[in-house]
DNA sequence: CATTAGCACTCTTGATGAAAGAGTGCTAAC
DNA sequence: GTTAGCACTCTTTCATCAAGAGTGCTAATG
């Protein structure tokens, strides 16, 4: 859609006007606040023609003008189709965060966590981040222990260092040996491979090549598979979803509660980051507003989405999550500081320190090995067969 | 405090009636519901010495009077001596919530999701549900494994199937023999021991022990020690957060806003948790009611808790949020019903059944392996000194 | 002496209406 | 093409008023 230059500023004036003050905004309004030297009037012609063209509408007769949802739409597409001066205003104000966010967090969990809150808190809306999947990520190790008679302990590391475990019930103990060649075979087989690519036929194969075909080896062979395959768990953090009630158009009882739920439930949320995953943006950025919201419940809110990339393929979504009047201009600058420290933050900018790179919980360590390329999986690397150096009889 | 049969009447009738309504009860409306034969006046006379007593109060002169936190109080230890009734109403009206939370999740997250999910949608008010301490559960079994030149990786198993695990980074690599020397140390040492029995001390004494003593092996015991002592992590599982708006004492803005953050937050649902594990309630049921809160945001509340027990000394907390003027009845019973289904869920009720009593995520499965009891680590059984039989030139 | 009927009083709630204010659309003038 | 002026509309605010609910007190009653 082109407009006309001045009813281009004008829009520009009546959105941001309302942006700030959230009431409608008047044809006096605008003819003080614009450069242009326009009186009420001939503001009050242009805005008729605005409406008309369904950019902006008027609560009722006699209110002043509020955007539509086309009307927030090219406003923003404007904004981010120029690289603004505001952007860099927002970053700056978003560097006195720095050091709260630096904190390198030993776990991807906490970290993932202390994101949403500096989102939320530097622009009071809600925001939310998606953990990185973890598709395309490759498979670096992989342990099977018999923990007690009935349960084998299955552990994978992926590229990362992230790490997958489940124990495995199982009928009876599995010799020692079978063990053994089981790890071999798993490693051989799967290690190096991403995680994607492990298939069903691929399985199959393994276990026909398994020497020993028990029903046991065969489940266990399962489990390992459905851990590497079937964990791929979204998860999603979220922070300021009290930020809402600084919003009255969306702080009363029904609209309130619905977003709150939809925030609790993480589901919905869900959505928007597929949705986001699966189309590239302007600048990596993303805005749905209003209608175009792919949460049915959340048609009153704007989001901005970006996907953020940890390295390695690892890929997330950063969303917020405010008003349809939402400060779209800081809200995509601060986006962008967030993504900048994001990648900073993975990139092994001092290689050799030592640094706990580990994850309990989630089990999940957000660096990996610092700068060196891992190796995949190959025979003389792994302890087995150094075990011949051991005598048992000293122990 | 002792009151007169009449007046203890009184009270409950005006308490359960405003709890009902959330409005104020005035005089006549007592002396209908009520089965003793009086006229509102002499309520009135009632009424005026339970105000004067501080059991009730009312908004302003001329409106009905509403309880007091000490009326609720004696209303509550009241229900609390005497077991009801009215709490095996509850519990049938749970009994359709069976199927639901019944269904064996295999992870310990996704559970504790569940039953705070069944909570709040039996009662409609908020509630949560902490992870379960493990600092009496048993140590079963360490492995440290090599992923590549530079990290370690440590998996702890615990009591429950319960998954520790953490990469550790090391300066060069361990060789297989000392390795393995670890990994005997470590389970010798360690397994059998409950968690909170691995004091540094006891840490000092192994390192001690390793017969070679490079300093590597000593950060390695010690990133090893603190995945058992430092992880005790306080996970805190909400749901229903939103019920809060079905309360207009609680639904104005700025309580809900406050509500909703500590929700969100989680930190001052952790201090109720510390304080419901620190100090046990009579039938293990605990209510708080608003100024009793620990959490002073939260003084226009009342919370119910519980501690669960998981077997093995894996205690938790489940707690319902609501307004002071809750169904304190309904709650109680939940509550019971939901720590009975808790503790049959975890009951090797039918051993011998193969389900995955795995745990990924959080690495945590729910169900130890079925009756037989664990044996604590003992050499013979641990695939060690069976290596020798492996020819490794067959590979 | 406990209970009750009656009554004046207080306070909230909801409805009504008037006045003020903000903003528009239209017309006519520049 | 722009602007001043004006009538009109609609919301917001405030005060007023009547109705209703509930109380406390007093006096009457069994």
């Amino acid at each position: 859609m082109e407009l006309p230059d001045r009813k281009m500023r004008i829009l520009k004036a009546v959105v941001r006007n309302y942006l700030e003050t959230g009431e409608p905004v008047g044809s006096r309004t605008i003819s003080k606040m614009t450069d242009l030297k326009l009186s009420s009037a001939t503001i009050r012609n242009e805005m008729a023609d605005l409406e008309e063209m369904g950019l902006i509408t008027q609560p009722h007769t006699s209110a002043g003008r509020i955007p539509t949802d086309a009307g927030y739409r090219l406003y923003v597409d404007d904004m981010l189709s120029s690289e603004k001066q505001e952007l860099q205003d927002a970053r700056k104000e978003l560097l006195d965060m720095k050091d709260f966010l630096l904190k390198k967090q030993d776990k991807l969990e906490t970290m993932l966590q202390s994101v949403a809150r500096t989102l939320a808190v530097s622009t009071n809306y809600a925001s939310m981040i998606s953990s990185p999947t973890t598709r395309s990520s490759k498979i670096k190790f992989i342990q099977l222990s018999q923990v007690d008679r009935h349960n084998v302990l299955a552990v994978i590391v992926i590229e990362g260092n992230l790490i997958r475990n489940k124990v495995i019930p199982v009928e009876e103990e599995l010799s020692a040996e079978n063990m053994l060649k089981l790890n071999m075979l798993l490693n051989t087989n799967l290690c190096g491979l991403a995680v994607e690519e492990i298939t069903l036929g691929l399985i199959e194969g393994i276990k026909r090549n398994a020497g020993i075909h028990t029903a046991i080896i065969s489940d266990v062979i399962d489990a390992a598979a459905e851990i590497v395959r079937g964990e791929e768990e979204l998860k999603i953090y979220t922070s300021g979803a009290n930020n809402i009630f600084r919003y009255p158009e969306l702080a009363d009882h029904q609209r309130a509660s619905e977003i709150i739920s939809d925030f609790e439930e993480k589901q919905a949320l869900g959505s928007i980051v597929q949705e986001t995953l699966s189309s590239e943006g302007q600048n990596g950025i993303q805005v749905y507003i209003g209608d175009e919201m792919p949460v049915a419940r959340m048609r009153d809110c704007s989001v901005v989405t970006a996907t953020y990339e940890l390295g390695e393929g690892m890929k997330g979504t950063i969303g917020i999550i405010g008003p349809k009047r939402m400060d779209y201009d800081k809200v995509v600058g601060v986006m962008k500081e967030i993504m900048n420290q994001l990648d900073a933050l993975y990139r092994p900018a001092e290689a050799g320190t030592k640094d706990p790179a580990d994850g309990g919980g989630t089990g999940t360590g957000i660096r990996a090995e610092s700068g060196k390329p891992d190796q995949p999986f190959t025979l003389p690397d792994l302890r087995i067969p150094q075990i011949k150096r051991i005598e048992i009889k000293e122990l």
